[in-house]
DNA sequence: TAGTGGTCTAGACCACATA
DNA sequence: ATGTGGTCTAGACCACTAC
């Protein structure tokens, strides 16, 4: 019958994974080696079939679970495509933070300022997030975002210096469009999950000023680590986020 | 062919789905009727095939949903399960407070303490949550819960007096295991999802006293509301967690 | 040994998008 | 008209559990 790779009928070995599995896992290297672009379709389910010699049924399952993974996304009658933070509706997809009033028409945050944006060497806790050595050339970046004119977000963000060569506060200036969406178009890195650790804090001074509000005022502080194909680390970002007009909102399966 | 419902090759309507989503409504009706209880089997594949008149393919589908959206339990050679709140595994599903020091050996808060159960009448707020009128008998329950004799946790929560007669403080106190656990068993009601909003905030006085800290202490404000089968709302908790020694931990997808 | 869910296949037809 | 994903079926065999 079909045995595309080695381990069909192999029932013993712990390794065993089903055929479907096996070509969910060969999607999956292609598309993190890049064979196919974000927002590009992959190949249609029949063509997939022959060229990994198994049925359209398995390929099937294989992308069934791509989509549930927010890898790819299905459209019927166009075809199956690269799942990419850079479409309307699922844009800031991370992003957790809603309006209390719960009007779900104001897309995004309004304004975004870039404080800073500085080439530095890692600190030991940013570098174990990312899976780097301490002292590892790292880009910071920070920035305040704003709804309505009241700023509401302030976040520290860490990425690694060898993936984010050129990125600058200019370009990060002048992208219209989620951050995520510039990392996919000029740096051919796609962000698939997030980790988040929330607790509340006290803003120190500093942070209180950016935010216009008193050290008084209890925060959230979200810290996010964001991970692209094959659970790798690739940003770590730290959020204070206002919540007196504001909540974090979070469903629970 | 098969037309076990009415609306196969309805093609015109707004209100064609396909046949294995019209199975799956079947199914959550029976749940939903109490027709197997949590942590029970229900009828196999074939049965269920047999009972529908579609094939085992159509059933499968359907169960697949079901498993995916946690209301069964799929355990091969042995059946699919009424999902539960009891089984070690999956107990506290929907707490997302974790110790910083990752340590998942300890299951669940050690120590808890009812402070008080009483009913009354539900305010605007409550009963606007729980789909209730206002003035209507709830329930209300206010209880601390600790680890390692840290008071860490304060909750007060909201329960439907009809859904729920005969609940005591006494009833609450005696309860080994999760809450949700004691309201399957004692009450017949399976919460299935529940939506949280998440804030910071500094206590009042009271509370203060109740987790034994100060009022200058920030806290994670997480008001949960919990429903059962066909998006009914049946319970509604505000929780004030303590974030020094915990963290709130989120996965985005 | 029997019964369950899990995998894989092959083929038919439907719904949708595009040309 | 063609090609895509979506649904439904039928049958074979595998893996796991219980008896």
């Amino acid at each position: 019958m079909n045995t595309p790779l080695s381990a069909l009928s192999d029932t013993s070995t712990p390794s065993f994974s089903p055929l479907y599995r096996q070509i969910k896992a060969l999607i999956l290297q292609r598309l993190q080696a890049g064979e196919w672009k974000p927002g590009e379709p992959i190949p249609s389910e029949m063509d997939l079939a022959a060229r990994f010699r198994v049925s359209q049924g398995t390929v099937r399952k294989a992308i069934d679970e791509l989509a549930a993974d927010n890898l790819v996304v299905r459209r019927q009658g166009r075809g199956t495509f690269v799942a990419t933070h850079t479409e309307q509706h699922v844009q800031y997809r991370f992003l957790k933070l809603v309006p209390d009033s719960g009007d779900l028409n104001t897309e995004g945050p309004a304004e975004r300022t870039i404080v800073d944006c500085k080439r530095l060497r890692a600190a030991a806790d940013v570098a174990r997030a990312l899976s780097l050595r301490t002292g590892d050339a790292v880009l910071q970046v920070r920035r305040v975002l704003a709804y309505g004119g009241v700023p509401t977000i302030l976040e520290d963000l860490w990425l690694p210096g060898v993936s984010f060569k050129g990125l600058t506060a200019e370009r990060l200036a002048g992208w219209r469009g989620p951050m995520y969406s510039l990392f996919e178009a000029e740096f051919g890195v796609h962000m698939v999950r997030a980790e988040e650790k929330i607790r509340a804090v006290l803003p120190d001074d500093a942070q209180a000023v950016l935010l216009g509000i008193t050290s008084a005022t209890p925060l959230l502080s979200v810290e996010r680590v964001a991970y692209t194909y094959h659970d790798t680390p690739m940003e770590l970002r730290r959020g204070l986020y206002r919540t007196d007009t504001h909540h974090y909102r979070n469903q629970l399966g």
